[in-house]
DNA sequence: GCGACAG
DNA sequence: ATCTTGTCGC
């Protein structure tokens, strides 16, 4: 799928926070009339140790299969430091190559991190909705927000909530008896959906079927790079 | 005011 | 994120 650039880079960490908050109110956490996601893609980033090579992953499922539909990797080297509230930033650069890479577009994008529920409320999954255009939602393994324990069974679910008390995601249990995820709206698509979505993924583990096939890909990509660069004896 | 803070 | 073995449990 194409992957227009999205605005100028932020050369500072005060010049990126004041991005976030011109960008924020562009998002619409709303899902557009008749929004059918037959797609979704999954979308995950793994580090070299050395910390100069990132490889991002994208892997599209068919929803009601889990077929793979289609699947893409790009390497990129860190353009910015891992600054909590920022990461967006470092992470953006191979998972849009990685995007551009991709022969079909996927219905539903899902990151590896928060939405909304973010300190300037534009969490990963916001800036890339904005920056695709499609529908896009954020799933956390830990949240960035104050939140009361969920129910424990499948399904359960307790409110992520801002300063002011704002609900701007939900602590999801997606296997009964075991941690939930933090799941925010990223764009074009509202928060009832996007639990739903990520429930339909969660068929047997605690993390999207997506997350789960971003995250193996990256990692054998990044294996995969890293012999090239220092191969083993002869 | 100080600390904590997605990956 | 990454470094890491075995182990308890469904």
């Amino acid at each position: 799928m194409r992957v227009s650039v999205p605005h100028e880079w932020p050369e500072s960490v005060e010049r990126a926070e004041a991005l976030q908050r011109e960008l924020a109110p562009l998002v619409d956490p709303t899902t557009p009339d008749g929004l059918t996601v037959t797609t979704a893609a999954g979308l995950d980033v793994a580090y070299a140790e050395e910390g100069d090579l990132l490889v991002a992953a994208v892997v599209v499922l068919d929803v009601a299969s889990l077929a793979v539909v289609d699947s893409a990797t790009a390497l990129a080297a860190p353009a910015f430091p891992y600054v909590p509230g920022l990461f967006a930033f470092r992470e953006l650069p191979p998972l849009l190559g990685a995007l551009e890479r991709l022969s079909v577009t996927p219905d539903l994008l899902l990151a590896d991190g928060q939405g909304l529920a973010h300190p300037r409320r534009f969490g990963l999954a916001c800036h890339l909705g904005l920056v695709t255009g499609l529908p896009t939602a954020g799933v956390a393994k830990t949240p960035m927000t104050a939140h009361p324990p969920p129910g424990p069974n499948r399904g359960d679910h307790a409110p992520l909530t801002d300063d002011g008390g704002r609900e701007v995601g939900r602590a999801l249990r997606t296997r009964s008896g075991v941690k939930p995820v933090y799941v925010s709206v990223g764009h074009r698509i509202d928060l009832d959906r996007a639990c739903a979505e990520v429930l339909r993924l969660c068929p047997r583990y605690r993390l999207p079927e997506t997350t789960r096939a971003a995250d193996q890909l990256c990692r054998a990509a990044l294996r995969e790079a890293s012999h090239q660069d220092r191969p083993h004896q002869a």
